[in-house]
DNA sequence: GGCGAGCTGTTATCATATAACAATTATGAA
DNA sequence: TTCATAATTGTTATATGATAACAGCTCGCC
């Protein structure tokens, strides 16, 4: 679950370098702990997710990816390594924006719900009991057996809200 | 919200042409309401839609109209009308199909909540205010404006559980 | 070192969606 | 009715997102 604090930290101005480190680091650890590789590929793909906060496209990483190699990475490639990094959950997928994000908590396996200012194009996770909990209450009471759940929610965020 | 009553219809045997005719004329009358056109395509396009309740992708709408029509239908041809028949509410996208599917409920505007079952593909719209609250409670708690919402949940249906 | 599994490269193709402009059709005002 | 206009649809081309199939390479283990 997002703390206050994290989410503070996303809309200000922050050390970014410090939460790709982090994120770096966790995948490291919990790649070693699964006992998968964790290849220079996977790394620099899991790396340019995390650029930013905002959902990045496969081919966004792809083109990148194609200017630093010179020529050396095509679509299956990337797909490759974001099908890893989805399965060891250390990215999200953004089904509404067709697009990736890092996960902000990959030390437990959780499919997030996730806050994406239209302004902005921030993505904010949370992983909120009240609303997997409604969910589970609404598939319990037509006998729905919930296997994924995709909660994606558009709007703006409070900076822009205030901005605007 | 989708009935008890409406949820066993769809799962049970039931005459479904009564629901593309329901669907039909309830298009009709809002259309004539809202002082827009319910041409011939689009009308075409939303029968189509509605021929089961399995979300439909854009070009499974596209080859049955070129068959029928002898070559005279192209994308945009398709997706124009699907447009319109989102912005009447009379359909709905989900988003982790890229498929479409009419609405149950098109008289009133609302984003549904979709159950979809992974073995028969029925997708079940829901609009239950427990998972609407839920998500408007965790928005407003980071002071994010909430301006749409895509709720999707996969798995299996009390019947193909029952069958499984 | 050599073997096998897993990872990556490469080419081709499929699937989904939209841009841009031309042709047609409906509608209301004169 | 006739015409001008706006809305709708046709058409061609292309953008964007994702995967299939197979070849070649590399890592870790024996």
């Amino acid at each position: 679950m997002t703390s206050p604090d994290s989410i503070k930290e996303l809309h200000h101005p922050h050390d970014h370098s410090q939460c790709v480190t982090e994120a770096l680091d966790a995948a490291e650890y919990l790649c070693a702990r699964e006992g998968v590789r964790f290849t220079a590929l996977r790394k620099r793909v899991l790396e340019l997710v995390w650029q930013s906060h905002k959902p990045l496209g496969a081919y966004d990483v792809l083109d990148t990816l194609a200017r630093e190699d010179g020529r050396r990475a095509a679509p299956p490639t990337v797909y490759r390594a974001l099908d890893f990094l989805l399965e060891q959950g250390l990215v999200h997928r953004i089904a509404s924006l067709n697009a990736f994000i890092g996960c902000s908590h990959p030390e437990h396996r959780h499919q997030g719900q996730f806050l994406i200012c239209r302004n902005c194009r921030i993505a904010i996770e949370l992983d909120h009991p009240s609303i997997h909990n409604a969910i589970a209450g609404s598939a319990k009471s037509i006998d729905f057996e919930v296997e994924s759940e995709t909660v994606e929610i558009t709007g703006l965020c409070a900076q822009c809200k205030a901005a605007a």
